[in-house]
DNA sequence: CTATTAGTTAACGTATACGTAAAGTAAGCG
DNA sequence: CGCTTACTTTACGTATACGTTAACTAATAG
């Protein structure tokens, strides 16, 4: 079964430095176990890495992107804590619907000025 | 005609600082007109201001705003610079339609988060 | 005339997100 | 055993995007 991963596997598969790898783990974006002083990464650690670079790519801060891994971590037994985790859900959703707006507006001005240097043409 | 305005009514528009505009003529983004040492900023200035804050909120830095600026303001005379304004226009399209796909799909994560909360409520 | 307001340049400071040595360790090969 | 490969920590360097004094100027209000 093919669920471990090393730094330079995973740097490799999604075409990023090691160092930056290291660095989310810095942050607290990752946690993979040791194996001696050596990092090894589950198939969950992986997953948990495509969604930070979703989130850069999706021009986030990395501080940004740890409150949202929280909403996936947070184990919502307690009521005052689902709310506040639904106030957040509900951040994060008006922060990329207002972002759908503006790659809508900024798609159309594309095509404009695509038509335009198409007619000069 | 109310079309002149100085850098901080742009500033309190749109709700960043008179730093941030300078910063951006620095960068080559802006460029008003002046009157002795004072900025003075026309609608089209304006409008291109908020061009730049949509393309921040898209994530992109401050150097690849001034290429899509660029393409606003090339004026496509040799085929040449038409085809690689063509080339410029197509990357930033497929920059924004990727953007499309992550908000879709972290839309789609929020909506199982937000439904597993509130079952538990 | 003086004070306040609005703007200016210049320069140093700061947070973010890594890059880049430097120096060390640990496993495996011949 | 010595070498290579892979990985480690530590720490300083760097680009981006401004924030923050500081010191100055020019216009306007009282």
């Amino acid at each position: 079964m093919d669920d471990l991963f090393s730094i330079n596997e995973l740097a490799d598969t999604f075409e990023i430095s090691a160092r930056a790898i290291r660095f989310y783990e810095d942050k607290g974006l990752l946690a993979p176990t040791r194996v001696g002083s050596r990092r090894v990464y589950t198939r969950r650690d992986r997953a948990r890495l495509q969604l930070i670079l979703r989130g850069k790519r999706l021009g986030f801060s990395l501080g940004e992107i740890a409150e949202y891994l929280d909403l996936y971590d947070q184990d919502p037994t307690q009521v005052a804590q689902s709310k506040l985790l639904l106030e957040k859900v509900a951040q994060r959703r008006s922060a990329l619907e207002q972002q759908l707006v503006d790659i809508r507006d900024t798609l159309a001005d594309l095509d404009d000025i695509q038509r335009q240097i198409q007619d000069r043409l």
